[in-house]
DNA sequence: AATAGGATTACTGTATACAACAAACAGCAG
DNA sequence: CTGCTGTTTGTTGTATACAGTAATCCTATT
């Protein structure tokens, strides 16, 4: 296998010219490859991510890699253990549940500034992306509605005008995402398809206080649907048996 | 100078057992020496800070400064412009609203859970905290009191029990330090100093809802006290005097 | 004398080589 | 047959070398 590695190395060169030109894009590119695959559960929590394995996949050094590794480490996305290397995230109940307080906070508290905020233009756009996540979902593509959900509940977050706040739910969503991966039952998938149409209809009419009570029991639905209990890894129960 | 710095590159090998058995705290110390110093202002917003220097002073190599300068960078401490190296962010207007915006809703969000937990061991290790703040303004170290006002802020919101959202708060107070010492008067550091005690007054009673006002209060007044305007750059002016 | 153009310099971006550590495996002893 | 230890392999941590780019300075020309 190291042979074909070898041979393989040769590709690398011919994108010099273009990796040049655009590295920073080429890397916003693979951080969002990665990205993605994390939160549409291809790659599921505790997988490991070989620094080698990454480089080669897309053709350039460690060094890039471990770039986007470090960052994706600073967003919880995946754990980096000193020696070991990094593997996806796998949260736990507790970080389940301060992650949902803090959507709490921060999306409900957003609602009446973008209610305040909201025009025809914004409204249009986000009926859109609630018509995609029902598309997909209709069409039993359960990875791509995770992501389209989150997606939505970021855009949201931006029409508050906020860069601050809107960066912090972007993150709270991946996490989120990571949650549903591994609490979510199969077959229902956190938001209620209707749910986003319902409170576009709130904000479109400015009603920032309905809006926000209706977030509330949106997310307080999405943490209920999931089912709390840590899955058994692979060696760990002789302590918590016997009351290590 | 370059002939010193060949000859000082001897002194680097001599450290290598000590670094390779506890590499990742030395560089976490690294980062919060350079974290402390943007805090505390002793690097000035705009202050450049070239890898080639960072690595010498500290004794590593530029891998090293350069994981650091990027965690810097995500949080937005230092600003890592492609191909101009890495700078002390220098904060707008804009930004400095949106970060006492989320303050606001997320630091008096939190109070009613801190209300709830808040003990006698707790309310005296905030007094602690307090005290030292009040020393240090009152021997004149401006800069520890603006990092010490800072971690008071940051104790608090980890007191709530929710990592994540202290983890936001921690952030917050880092930019708005920086923000301080752009916008911030000269002799008047944000918090006034019996501010703090009120507040775990409030806190100490279990009165949330009181706590909450105060600290929205507090933090208005921070906000309030600073003069937002644009500080003028070296060579900026050609384009803003012509309408460009 | 001032400006434009070119050359040099200084700095970052990237890859690769080397070293250290941890884990897995095999071999040996009980 | 099981448990322990030594070796080997695989993977990360760190440094350094090389390349490319932007900024600065100097020179020449108008």
């Amino acid at each position: 296998m190291s042979d074909t590695q070898a041979l393989e190395k040769r590709r690398a060169p011919v994108k010099d010219t273009k990796t040049s030109k655009e590295g920073d894009e080429r890397h916003e590119a693979i951080y969002r490859s990665i990205s993605d695959a994390i939160v549409e559960q291809r790659l599921k929590p505790g997988a490991r991510l070989r620094e080698d394995a990454l480089a080669e996949v897309f053709g350039i050094s460690r060094t890039g890699i471990r770039k986007i590794l470090q960052r994706l480490a600073l967003e919880q996305l995946v754990t980096l253990t000193p020696r070991r290397g990094a593997s996806v995230t796998r949260p736990t109940a507790d970080e389940a549940k301060d992650v949902f307080d803090a959507r709490q906070l921060i999306e409900c508290g957003l609602m009446p500034d973008v209610a305040r905020r909201m025009g025809e233009k914004e409204a249009a756009e986000l009926r859109e992306m609630a018509r995609q996540e029902r598309q997909a979902l209709r069409s039993g593509q359960q990875s791509v509605a995770i992501r389209l959900s989150a997606d939505f509940h970021v855009r949201l977050a931006q029409l508050s005008g906020n860069a601050t706040l809107a960066e912090f739910v972007e993150r709270l969503c991946s996490r989120s995402s990571l949650i549903l991966a591994v609490y979510g039952h199969r077959g229902h998938l956190g938001c209620e398809s209707h749910d986003h149409d319902d409170l576009i209809g709130y904000l479109e009419t400015g009603n920032g206080e309905r809006a926000k009570a209706f977030m509330s029991r949106h997310l307080k639905a999405i943490e209920a649907s999931l089912s709390m209990v840590e899955e058994e890894e692979n060696v760990p129960d002789l302590q918590q048996i016997f009351g290590g």
